[in-house]
DNA sequence: CCGAATCCACAAGGATACTG
DNA sequence: CAGTATCCTTGTGGATTCGG
């Protein structure tokens, strides 16, 4: 049925109300990140990508590389040598949104022990006995 | 059968590789934002969000109350009282997240007719048929 | 009012095989 | 090398129902 080539993801959705939330819906994907932090130190290829991403397949990774093209922030460039040759290189708007993203990485790591923290208290609270919580 | 009390989601995955992938986790899930940013303005109850929301269901509100409180972003506070009431506010972690957030959206929204300009030229790219690329 | 339990639909994502 | 197509498992999220 020729939607287009491969079988596109969610498309859109309505997540016009909320831009951060359209901006996350690229970047959600769970290998969008690592598409474009691996592209930020210059243009990848794609089994660059293949084996720098880590657990992505072939199709995940062409579907992200797809999605991320179409937003605008990766520009595929094709060179027709005998061994096929793509470079994927971010677009000046993904570059600034890497760097952006970056913050979120110092929140995180400013953070990830209080996460683990509150998760453990969190995760402890709920495997008690209920009985036990009068404490003693 | 008892994981804890409801289904819970994708848990934590492995992603402890890349911290980003790991707050994104968090802040990924469809409502997670909307959550945030609804708290941001100060305490809210349950009816509060689930109308501010707008197209949340009571389960997915409910699991993502219990994620975001899980991870330390989200403190929940239950009054006693003859109604029920619950009461969700930000930690100050929370708030920090929130705030960089910001940056975000600020990105977002600057870049979104470039995204979809982009957008279009793809698909419109992708929609002709073939033979016309040769132009004239 | 707040939330948990169950059931169900769909889409994201993984494995594999095939192609230019 | 760089994808594409197909099959299948799992997660995600909605609707509904019941309880504190």
């Amino acid at each position: 049925m020729s939607r287009r080539n491969t079988d596109v993801p969610h498309d859109v959705m309505a997540t016009e109300a909320c831009p951060l939330a359209e901006v996350l819906d690229h970047v959600a994907g769970k290998w969008s990140i690592g598409v474009l932090v691996a592209a930020a130190h210059g243009p990848v290829r794609f089994t660059e990508l293949e084996r720098a991403i880590e657990g992505v397949s072939r199709r995940m990774l062409t579907l992200t590389l797809r999605r991320l093209e179409r937003d605008g922030l990766l520009r595929r460039t094709v060179y027709p040598t005998v061994p096929p040759k793509v470079e994927y290189r971010l677009t000046d708007m993904a570059a600034e949104l890497v760097t952006t993203l970056r913050s979120l990485t110092d929140w995180a790591e400013r953070h990830r022990g209080d996460i683990a923290t509150s998760r453990a208290a969190y995760d402890a609270e709920r495997a008690v006995d209920p009985s036990e919580s009068v404490d003693g």
